[in-house]
DNA sequence: GGTTTATCTGAACATCCGTTCAGATCAAGG
DNA sequence: CCTTGATCTGAACGGATGTTCAGATAAACC
């Protein structure tokens, strides 16, 4: 008995990743095996190597996807240049938020098992990761230049703003006290004054 | 062949919580095993169970003991309650820096390994944790009440603090550009204005 | 210096791991 | 309706896993 009825590569594929990326963020790469995984697919442990060479791409691919998106997630939604650096940050945090938040899975995963990735993979999340930080670091320099932030080092103040607002991931469950509108708001409101130029 | 010449539980001991906290924070608890620890302290697998009942336990043992040191070692370092709130805060922020950085292993273990707690020992050390926030939230509660902290909501902005200054972790090193007290003193610059009351 | 005892070795246990592959199965195309 | 090819099964591979334990060793004590 092989190949279930109904069963499509369009449909296993995804499932595959889905179930990888829920199961890895649930107990980590390491505890998590290829059979586990399968399991949880409804399939055999050998019908996973359709959709990914290996255990390490896959995991990979789940991150790389992640950063991807939200690098390009970020571009369509950051407001023209010609607007403020302050609309900007807003504009940021609430995305970063929002965004982070709704797939708390993939951003746990993309940060957790970067020490599982190998060498040459680890450099391609952490270019994805450095661009991010990057465009971070440059509405603070802009805030700078406009003289509307005063932010004496801009590229640990854009790291120190990415781990403020993730940190939101920790804690912030949906149905909770406060909506994400209402979180996202407290946090715009921490992050203003952290830049501002009257302290 | 066994008991290599000048064996010692009181050497071996230590030696086996080191190598395990340094391989975890490296590979991660399930990517460590048994052998590779006691190669580590160049001993046999069988031999560490002379210093811990299993693996489960010499990891919960190592994340315990860390919180219950950031505990005392704050406890120790808090400034006394009729000191300003502000004063309170700075401490806070100083101290956190300078404990976590020096502990970075611990640290990592410590907020990553959570999942790998079997549930009676993960509510403990989440219990020690949200000590650590109450103690937080109770500076920002005392600057509020003083009139001098304008922080609409104590809680999620004392676990917001803790985040944007364990964020320190992830790029600090010792010979970089900015001594630890240069970052202390720009992460203390950020914290003051995220809090002050005149925004 | 002989005895005790904490400490460690080396082998064993059952179980799981990632990965491969021949062969079975079934949806789709002619 | 028959063929083709994508998809999946089930078994197998060598090796690694956490843990146990009888026996060997050497430091400490009388």
């Amino acid at each position: 008995m092989a190949r279930t009825q109904g069963s499509h590569s369009d449909i296993t594929g995804p499932r595959v990743r889905e179930a990888a990326l829920r199961l890895f963020a649930l107990h980590g790469y390491a505890a998590v095996s290829m059979r586990k995984i399968a399991a949880e697919v409804g399939v055999q442990a050998g019908a996973l190597y359709n959709y990914t060479p290996d255990k390490q791409t896959l995991l990979f691919d789940l991150m790389r996807t992640h950063m991807e998106d939200l690098l390009a997630a970020w571009e369509a939604a950051a407001p023209a240049p010609e607007t403020g650096a302050a609309a900007a940050l807003e504009a940021f945090t609430r995305f970063h938020i929002r965004f982070n938040t709704r797939r708390a899975d993939a951003v746990f995963v993309s940060y957790m098992e970067l020490r599982n990735l190998e060498p040459e993979n680890f450099n391609v999340i952490e270019g994805l990761r450095r661009d991010y930080e990057t465009a971070a670091e440059a509405i603070l320099r802009r805030g700078v230049a406009e003289g509307r932030f005063a932010v004496a080092e801009p590229r640990i103040a854009a790291m120190a703003l990415i781990a403020l607002l993730t940190g939101v991931n920790t804690w912030f469950r949906e149905r909770g006290r406060l909506s994400l509108g209402e979180v996202e708001t407290v946090y715009w409101d921490m992050v203003r004054r952290m830049v501002a130029n009257q302290g």
